[in-house]
DNA sequence: TGTTTGATGTGAATTATCTCACATGTTTGT
DNA sequence: ACAAACATGTGAGATAATTCACATCAAACA
């Protein structure tokens, strides 16, 4: 292991390789190859070795890696060692699917706002707990709640306000589902998610013939 | 022009200029440049030249290039001058949340069939006016309405099962939500959307702090 | 204790992707 | 008709990411 800059596709197969482990783990799996993990994985083997050696010496020469004491090396890797606060922004169609589904909350993502300007949906309380805000109070209920990522699921247009606004509420981390590229300060990282580019990604390889 | 292999990355920028460029096209822009669409879509202006420049010439040197037509031409390469049709395997909470946006069907993507086991939504008519089917009948039903990509939005343990399925009715191409990396032959493309990946991402950003 | 087996960690080679820099062609203005 | 301004298209160079290949160490076993 050396201090170099570590790829960004390194950090997202950290995750998958989290993920694919934490199911072994729940099947009795004690120790794994990175030759068994590649091949789950759908990666070369050598790529899960060096994605590792970026953060250290994890496995054990003639062995393989102890299941349990990767994934929390790659927890910790990524900041996963700790509850995360999230706030979504957009209390719709697909934001109210969002803040219904359990999967995140199993990972350490806490949805503790949520934020409307809808008049039928401010106040009206969600499965999980938490009271639906007017976006108005966003920063003041963001800081309260000690949010760190926010989630833009509002109408696109909508999007790069909503983006200004958490910036200015010292957020910085989105996931942005709205279909638009929003511009942030380099202080605030932005990942999008948009369903139709892989859509398109697949329509291309169909057209093709691939 | 010449004829090379094109990097995925191209692929999935062109969506994006894409997208871009169908805004522009509503507030009557005819003509931009590499280096403002650049702007707009966060990428290098010799980046989108070259990515055009795997497919042909489009532009005007001197001028740029005509919004309008580039939109046309980037559609013909990613073969969205026709509609395709899709499916959707799992109508629980996300599959419905996607059966009901209007944004697919923008942008030529068609459901045109539903498929789950719960007794109590097989037979069910959806807003768009599909029913929902049962799987048993997913091959016959597929062939039937000429679905070519499937969606899986099953629980997880449910989905390399419903892929499995999927090629057998001789689709070859998915978009999985499920967060486990399925496996497919060759013939078949898959794409992930995996929301957790890229909190993950975000919580590694915020962690090393840049 | 020595040998064989197995799988990691890593430098080097390869492959992929991005950016630069400028020649090339277009338009505008004099 | 000519020059100046402009923006594309592209070869060459730079950078980044992946894969190979093997030295290295751990365990098992004779
Ligand atoms: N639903 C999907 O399956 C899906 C798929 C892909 C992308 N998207 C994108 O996700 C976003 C939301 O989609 P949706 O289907 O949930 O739409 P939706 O219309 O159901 O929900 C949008 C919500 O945002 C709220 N809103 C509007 N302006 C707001 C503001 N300024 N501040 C706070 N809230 C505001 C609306 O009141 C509404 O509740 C859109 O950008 C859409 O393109 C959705
Ligand atoms: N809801 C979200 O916001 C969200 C976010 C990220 C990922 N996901 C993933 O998307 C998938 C679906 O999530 P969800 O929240 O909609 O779950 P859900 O339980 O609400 O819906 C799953 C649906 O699949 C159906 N189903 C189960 N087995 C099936 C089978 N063999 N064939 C056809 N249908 C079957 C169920 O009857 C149910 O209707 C999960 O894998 C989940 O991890 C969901």
């Amino acid at each position: 292991m050396k201090f170099a800059k570590i790829p960004m596709a390194t950090i997202n197969r950290l995750s998958i390789y989290m993920r694919t482990l934490q199911e072994m783990l729940e099947e009795d799996v004690e120790v794994i190859s990175s030759e068994r993990l590649a091949k789950q994985c759908g990666v070369n083997p050598a790529q899960i070795r060096k994605d590792l050696a970026y953060f250290g010496e994890f496995g054990v020469r003639g062995v393989g890696y102890r299941v349990n004491d990767l994934v929390v090396q790659i927890k910790d890797i990524l900041g996963l060692n700790r509850p995360w606060n999230l706030a979504m922004i957009g209390v719709g169609n697909l934001g109210s699917a969002l803040l219904r589904h359990g999967n995140f909350t199993k990972h350490g993502y806490i949805f503790t706002a949520a934020f409307d300007v809808d008049p039928k949906k401010v106040g009206k309380r969600l499965p999980n707990g938490i009271t639906v805000n007017h976006v108005d109070e966003l920063e003041e209920k963001i800081k309260e709640k000690e949010v760190l990522i926010g989630l833009i699921t509002t109408p696109a247009g909508e999007a790069q306000g909503i983006a200004n606004q958490l910036v200015l509420a010292g957020i910085n981390g989105i996931l942005n589902f709205a279909p638009v590229q929003i511009q942030v300060p380099d202080c605030c990282h932005v990942e999008n998610v948009d369903f139709t580019i892989k859509l398109d990604s697949i329509a291309y390889h169909l057209s093709v013939g691939s």
